[in-house]
DNA sequence: ATATTAAAGGACAAAAATATCCTTTAATCT
DNA sequence: AGATTAAAGGATATTTTTGTCCTTTAATAT
């Protein structure tokens, strides 16, 4: 019921970098990673639950991630998903691609249909460097980086 | 009818980094701040041919923006929108922020209730250069800027 | 003054994103 | 083999974002 939508059913006074699926998703890969040796799976019970994300909505994403071979499952009594490879070469750019897409990565910040030098919009030579800053940043940044941060105890999956 | 809305309701592939009102917003602005001296002021109709977005849907845009006072409107004949102030003055991070708000700006990257130092998510240390340099950016490119590279014809607003 | 023009605003519609519930499938345990 | 467990998948609901339409308000032009 805020003043915005009062007067306009505009509230865009949310827009974030990242959809809520994704955060889910990198979330939940974290969690896993962070989990050790010898019992790195976990159900989705337990990752919702680390990652204080709705169960039914992060199991659709879980799935979606294990059809991106980002994770795989095991059905039935101690089943649940594990990472699908090594976390030291899983970088966040991969899960972030898997479920926002790679329009973060390649679109033009100011909607044409596509990004180019041949046509560019008018904050295209700006927008590049941030663009790139950020895409770098999910291509260098592994699943075990990030994990290692919050076994340390730095870093938090939720509050 | 893509191959992930089959299997699964989830069609993330378009996620951007600012909503389509944003979007909006900045080229309607831009387009404006275009205009040869003495004839600074646009219909909506002029407009959203000018950048190529939904007419009933710009208005309502528009109309947020006079709210903020980035524009002001006149009504009547030869009535329109103008630039409140002077575009040089006027930064694009105004408008994304009166459009989408500071969550791009400000918000955790994973999702946490709130960005901070001292709980940080595992991305913060990394997330926040990047923000930063969205944000600088934003801050520091004028409508003027912007609008000078579409009128010598290097940068367009549509295709 | 009246007609015309264009923005403001309200109501509504469609699409996309987020979320829940329930059934089916497949793995493990007894 | 049968019971139990947990993921997969289908159907549906809710919320947010995007979009349209129509009436009202206010400015200008005749
Ligand atoms: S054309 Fe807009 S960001 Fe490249
Ligand atoms: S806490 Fe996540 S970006 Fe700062």
């Amino acid at each position: 019921m805020s003043f915005n939508i009062l007067y306009l059913h505009l509230d865009y006074t949310r827009r974030k970098m990242f959809s809520k699926a994704c955060k889910y998703a990198i979330n939940a890969m974290i969690y896993v990673a962070t989990l050790p040796e010898g019992q790195e799976r976990a159900g989705l019970k337990e990752i919702s639950k680390a990652i204080n994300s709705p169960e039914a909505f992060t199991a659709k994403i879980l799935q979606e991630l294990v059809r991106h071979d980002l994770f795989s499952s095991v059905k039935g009594p101690n089943g649940g998903f594990h990472i699908q490879g090594n976390p030291n070469k899983i970088f966040l750019s991969e899960i972030v691609e898997a479920i926002d897409g790679d329009m973060l990565f390649t679109g033009c910040a100011l909607g044409l249909e596509k990004c180019s030098e041949d046509h560019p919009c008018p904050v295209h030579h700006k927008f590049l460097a941030i663009r790139d800053h950020l895409t770098g940043m999910l291509m260098t940044t592994s699943l075990r980086d990030v994990a290692d941060r919050v076994n340390i105890g730095i870093s938090f999956l939720k509050y």
